[in-house]
DNA sequence: AGCCAGGAGTTAA
DNA sequence: TTAACTCATGGC
């Protein structure tokens, strides 16, 4: 373990919002310590700020990981600013309350897993499936292989993680991966169109979840996941549209920003609740 | 107690 | 192609 130093203002990298933002299920934040922890694929890493020296500190192995991870080399200033100068009232009130969200460059396979138990589900239940998985399939802090994942009966992988009926759609990905029908390298280098077709080709990834994978697994910007709160918010706080012409306003506005919108609508507007 | 959750598969029309 | 119905489970 090494400390790596980052100068990374709030507004360039915000922890709490980044974590409360529905994209990872894997990051704490100890108020005690002020410590955040984060874990993907086999790794971990803790980090706060250090008021000494004005910076992040990341407590890791690999910063290298960790610096992809967070997308550090992205500069979300210059979206930030293209949003700001625009016309989009609801989008610019997102924003003001969201400095510091970036899109985080997840495990592909951890994803796929996370958004196949996401669906009609909550978050704090998402979560809690994720760690048993996680607890009882490895060693806490690795997220289970497929290998593992496929070698565990489909009734007690529900039991042990309440999956329901999601435990057949994970079961079946991870036994076709053990079995060399298809391999997770396949999904990437692919245009946003032709990854969902992939992903959705896999019975438990629907529309919602597929642009979930692109997005936070395959980093494809053009991605928008919708889901109820984000019917909400085109109902709601795009009344002029429907759907269709909603999609094709944000598009033709902010092409190759669509996930981070996303992410900056989908915060905000549970952040009113 | 009952509705809802970062939806998707199946079936019927 | 779209609409209605169903699917486990627990958070709130």
């Amino acid at each position: 373990m090494a400390i790596f130093k980052q100068e990374l203002t709030l507004e360039e990298f915000n922890p709490e919002i980044i974590m409360n933002s529905g994209q990872v299920f894997r990051m704490t934040y100890d108020k005690k310590t002020r410590v955040y922890e984060a874990k993907s694929g086999s790794r971990e890493v803790l980090f706060y700020f250090n008021e000494k020296d004005d910076c992040f500190d990341f407590v890791c192995e690999n910063f290298e990981f960790w610096k992809a991870y967070f997308d550090f080399d992205t500069d979300y200033g210059r979206i930030n600013r293209q949003i700001l100068l625009g016309e989009d009232a609801f989008l610019k009130k997102a924003l003001d309350v969201s400095f510091g969200m970036r899109i985080l460059r997840q495990d592909l396979f951890e994803t796929i897993i996370s958004y196949m138990i996401s669906q009609n589900n909550n978050i704090p239940r998402i979560k809690k499936s994720i760690n048993a998985l996680c607890d009882y399939l490895s060693d806490g802090v690795a997220f289970p292989t497929y290998e593992v994942l496929a070698s565990v009966p489909e009734a007690e992988l529900s039991a042990l993680a309440g999956l329901g009926y999601r435990a057949e759609y994970i079961s079946l990905f991870c036994k076709g991966l053990a079995g060399g029908e298809f391999s997770l390298e396949d999904y990437h280098g692919l245009t946003y169109e032709v990854a969902l077709e992939a992903l959705m080709k896999h019975k438990g990834i629907g529309p919602k979840v597929a642009n979930c994978i692109a997005l936070y697994g395959l980093h494809i910007m053009d991605s928008y996941p919708i889901d109820t709160w984000m019917k909400k918010i085109i109902k709601e706080d795009y009344s002029q549209y429907d759907l269709k012409s909603y999609m094709d306003y944000l598009h033709g506005n902010y092409p190759r920003m669509e996930g981070y919108i996303q992410q900056l609508q989908f915060y905000y507007k549970r952040s009113l609740k």
